[in-house]
DNA sequence: TCCCCTACTTAGCACAGGAGCA
DNA sequence: TGCTCCTGTGCTAAGTAGGGGA
């Protein structure tokens, strides 16, 4: 560490936010008032911009569609898109005194989403009015309900004095339907409290004193790693001498071989070299009281037999293999030539056995075995006994040695994670327990009993310092209790959130920065569900920031109202929005963002997550910053999914509508995964077989046309028509692969059958025989010349009839939309991770509502472990379909 | 007040297994 | 029936946040 420690204020420049804000400053930053502001406040992340200078919108008001090439790896450290503060110091202007348009600067969104918006495309509504709207209605209802909440907490008070009926202490036990709601009504009143609050942040101005962490030790990092980075010259040399080959290929270039034209391609390689394979271990005979029995009688197999027999043995569970009677015919088979080459099955006495019948098998004792070989090591770690009760334990395995993987540009990421030994390891149990045995010759660390802590055993790694705990399972009560909790807090927030919405309104304007900053900050949070931002140790992690840690380059301003995020959030996941703001919003970040600040520079400089938690705390017992997000998700997956109408739907239509609602608040909190390489692979070859089935929806009609001309009449011309995805080029290069594909499965079925003959030694069919059923194809060819020429199509099958056809053409249209909505789901959610919003975020009762309402079995929605996790708000839901969050 | 320690939740990734398709 | 691709699950990293001592 410098000198830099000495520094009291600032973690990186130092460069501070004046304490008071005056009022001519704060007009300074107006402007015009004839410029035109954007509704606000709502994110474009996922959606179009119609700002005419805006960079993501192309010629006719609609948003350029993104190429793969747009997709981005958040990961990759040196890629084209990926812009951490630390890779993009020089892409960055500096903007300090001139937030102007940056148009020039503005990149790709890296995850705009086509089917976000596609419903909306057409609209005449610019799509940014109506998400404002959308955005304006949810809070206007969170207001009402905040109202509605009020008013029957004034009443059911005025009602307990009038009738003093008893304490009603219960409001923390679990709610469930209407009822526990009006009961969870009864809770503190928000108004008397709110009004301390500001009270007791109104002094809170001192700056903060945050360590100057970052500047020295990353460069010294990196001077580490180019002085280290560097190979020996000596290095090829040796390498050539290795013993292994594949060695030989670290230091060499990059092969092109795609710019390299080969003439003949039947030679494969000039030379090659390689080790062979690695084997698996040998087998281990079974002890000698596991036999496998065969009518009753345990049979000595040779090692070669009994290792088959466990093949067999050890799967017993999988019903799905075993009980397949092909699976049993071929394994007794196989199972019979073992036992002949390596002298059969005997009795105790060594007495042959002669096995013929697989029904008269037995392989339960070394199933057992296999089994028992396998609990012995697990079982007694998978429960524990909590109060008496029978819970689950969660990850009841000591962590591997292996290595660190960091996410993103974690400076250890890569180092060696070492093993845990028992000595490093606290055990927490009950007094009255016994205390598990370490293993032979070790002794844990320490054994306590601390009944306040939930973890079993706890652990200290050694990377990072960091303490891993064994913990109950996600399907345990104190799990489930802590769930539930955490829901009906956020619930409890709805009656807070007007309040808290007008106060930091009101504080955008405040003339003490910190309040400012903290008013700013909880706008933002609420907003755009940006995580606290807690402060980190710049040396040692990934160089990741959330609200309050937000420096100078992460955040772009545009005028009038524009602001442009982009960081790397939690997980080094990056967070690019465009978002417009309340034009006082804007203002604040541009005080915060003034000259003499730049880049490295804290934007919320007078704030941290503890005051900002303590100031949310005095609203309500228990808010943090993070409630917000749980809050928003719960609420706006519950206005979402109330939208959706009670229509005649397949169970299918249902899902995907849930999973559009789901995929909403998985964007709002910005949850994403990595697209897949072969995704754009997969979409083409669906969209090829939906237009292979729409050509044939088209044939069938044609069809029906053929047995009935008049049917076009009666039907209306368009009932017959192509489907415009389909045109003739398509359709000849479609028939040609329909008769290439033809040939080629005649010509396999043809090979086999020739060869099952082989095997029978019977006689091969000549080729004649192929060219003969070659015909097939040539016809099939024929068939779409005489269409294409007339122009009509003949009814196939036999004794067909316009029902008949019309009937196939609907299963067909059927499969279609099937496979049409499945294409959109998987697109939708290429880049979006929904579980994470779905196990955390969104209250769970919400998806028991509406799969009760919606007749989807909840199965069809919630996973085994899903429905384990969530069985409270299963069972407290019930067919209660009325419960709102 | 600050900072470290501790305990817990939230998060994405890897991989196995099985569903479903050609 | 083989193969592909999707889903569920386990793993563990990376957050948030409260408590307490200097």
């Amino acid at each position: 560490m410098s000198s830099d420690d000495d520094m009291p204020l600032a973690r990186t420049n130092g460069h501070l936010s004046a304490e008071k804000i005056s009022k001519a400053e704060d007009r300074a930053m107006d402007i015009d008032s004839n410029v035109r502001m954007r509704p606000a406040p709502l994110s474009i992340r996922y959606g179009p911009i119609d700002d005419d200078d805006a960079p993501l919108v192309n010629g006719n008001g609609k948003r350029k569609s993104r190429s793969s090439a747009g997709n981005v790896n958040y990961h990759e450290s040196d890629g084209e898109n990926s812009r951490s503060t630390k890779r993009h110091k020089k892409a960055v202007v500096d903007d300090s005194d001139s937030d102007v348009p940056i148009k020039s600067r503005t990149r790709l969104p890296p995850a705009a989403n086509e089917t976000a918006v596609a419903e909306d495309s057409d609209d005449d509504i610019p799509l940014n009015k109506k998400l404002a709207d959308k955005r304006k209605s949810i809070d206007k209802a969170a207001e009402k309900e905040a109202k509605t909440i009020r008013a029957n907490e004034a009443k059911a008070k005025k009602q307990a004095l009038k009738k003093v009926v008893k304490d009603e202490s219960d409001d923390d036990t679990p709610l469930s339907g209407v009822k526990s709601r009006k009961r969870a009504v009864n809770g503190t009143n928000g108004k008397a409290k709110s009004t301390s609050v500001k009270q007791a942040d109104s002094d809170s101005d001192t700056p903060m004193r945050k360590k100057a962490k970052t500047a020295t030790p990353r460069a010294k990092v990196k001077t580490e790693q180019t002085s280290s980075g560097k190979k020996p010259p000596a290095k090829k040399a040796k390498k050539e001498l290795s013993e292994d080959p594949a060695d030989a290929e670290d230091d060499e270039e990059e092969y092109r071989w795609w710019d390299q034209a080969k003439a003949d391609d039947s030679i494969k390689w000039q030379s090659l070299e390689h080790n062979g394979v690695l084997f698996p271990p040998e087998y281990e005979p079974l002890p000698k009281n596991v036999k496998l029995i065969y009518n009753g009688t345990p049979v000595n197999l040779h090692v070669e037999a009994e290792e088959v027999a466990g093949f067999f043995g050890a799967m017993l569970n999988s019903a799905h293999n075993v009980e397949n009677p092909v699976f049993q015919k071929n394994f007794f088979n196989d199972f019979k030539d073992v036992l002949k080459r390596t002298g059969g099955a005997k009795d105790r006495q060594g007495a042959k056995v002669d096995i013929k019948e697989f029904s008269k098998l037995d392989f339960q004792q070394i199933f057992d075995y296999y089994q028992a070989e396998k609990d012995q090591l697990e079982t007694p770690f998978m429960y524990c006994k909590w109060d008496g009760r029978k819970e689950k334990v969660g990850n009841f395995r000591v962590e591997p040695p292996g290595l660190f993987r960091g996410r993103g540009e974690h400076p250890k990421t890569g180092k060696v994670k070492s093993r845990v030994m028992p000595e490093q390891i606290t055990i927490n149990i009950g007094k009255e327990a016994q205390v598990p045995r370490p293993p032979e010759g070790h002794k844990w660390k320490a054994v306590q009993h601390d009944n306040k802590a939930t973890w079993l055993a706890m652990w200290q790694e050694n990377i990072n310092g960091a303490y891993k705990y064994v913990m109950l399972g996600a399907q345990s009560t104190v799990k489930g209790q802590a769930d539930l909790k955490k829901f009906e807090k956020s619930r409890e927030l709805k009656k807070h959130i007007a309040k808290i919405r007008k106060d930091y309104e009101r504080d955008l304007k405040a003339d003490s920065m910190a309040d400012r900053q903290r008013a700013t900050a909880v706008y933002l949070i609420d907003r755009f569900a940006l995580r606290a931002g807690n402060e980190k140790d710049a040396e040692n992690e990934a160089e990741t920031v959330g609200c309050c840690s937000l420096k100078f380059e992460h955040v772009t301003l545009r005028e009038p109202n524009t602001v442009i995020f982009d960081f790397l959030g939690k997980d080094s996941i990056r967070f690019y929005d465009e978002v417009t703001v309340d034009r006082q919003v804007f203002k604040n970040l541009r005080v915060f963002k003034k000259s003499p600040k730049k880049e490295g520079d804290d934007i919320f400089d007078r704030l941290t997550t503890s005051q900002l938690n303590k100031h949310l705390s005095n609203y309500m017992a228990g808010l943090t910053a993070k409630v917000f997000r749980t809050y928003n998700a719960s609420f706006t997956m519950q206005k979402l999914l109330n939208e959706v109408k009670d229509e005649e739907r397949t169970v299918a239509e249902k899902i995907k509508l849930y999973n559009d609602c789901n995929r909403e608040v998985a964007i709002l909190c910005n949850h994403k995964r990595t697209v897949g390489a072969s995704h754009e692979a997969q979409m083409e070859k669906l969209a090829d077989r939906i237009k292979a089935l729409k050509y044939q929806v088209w044939r069938n009609k044609q069809m029906m046309l053929d047995l009935d001309s008049k049917l076009k009449k009666k039907r209306g011309a368009a009932f017959f028509e192509l489907d415009p995805d389909l045109d003739e080029a398509w359709i000849l290069e479609h028939q040609n692969f329909l008769v290439e594909e033809l040939r080629t499965k005649i010509q396999k079925k043809f090979e086999k059958d020739n060869q099952k003959l082989q095997e029978a030694g019977e006689k091969i069919m000549p080729d004649k025989e192929l060219k003969e059923r070659l015909k097939d194809a040539d016809e099939l060819a024929k068939k779409h010349k005489k269409e294409n020429k007339s122009k009509k199509i003949e009814a196939e099958g036999k004794a067909p009839t316009i029902e008949k056809i019309e009937a196939n053409a609907k299963k067909i249209e059927e499969r279609i939309r099937t496979i049409e909505l499945q294409a959109a789901d998987r697109d939708g959610n290429k880049e979006v991770a929904l579980g994470t919003s779905k196990i955390n975020y969104i209250d769970p009762r919400l998806t028991v509502v509406f799969a009760t309402k919606f007749n989807v079995p909840i199965e069809k929605i919630f996973s085994k472990t899903l429905r384990e996790k969530f069985n409270w708000a299963i069972k407290s839901v019930g067919d209660d379909d009325s419960w709102q969050f």
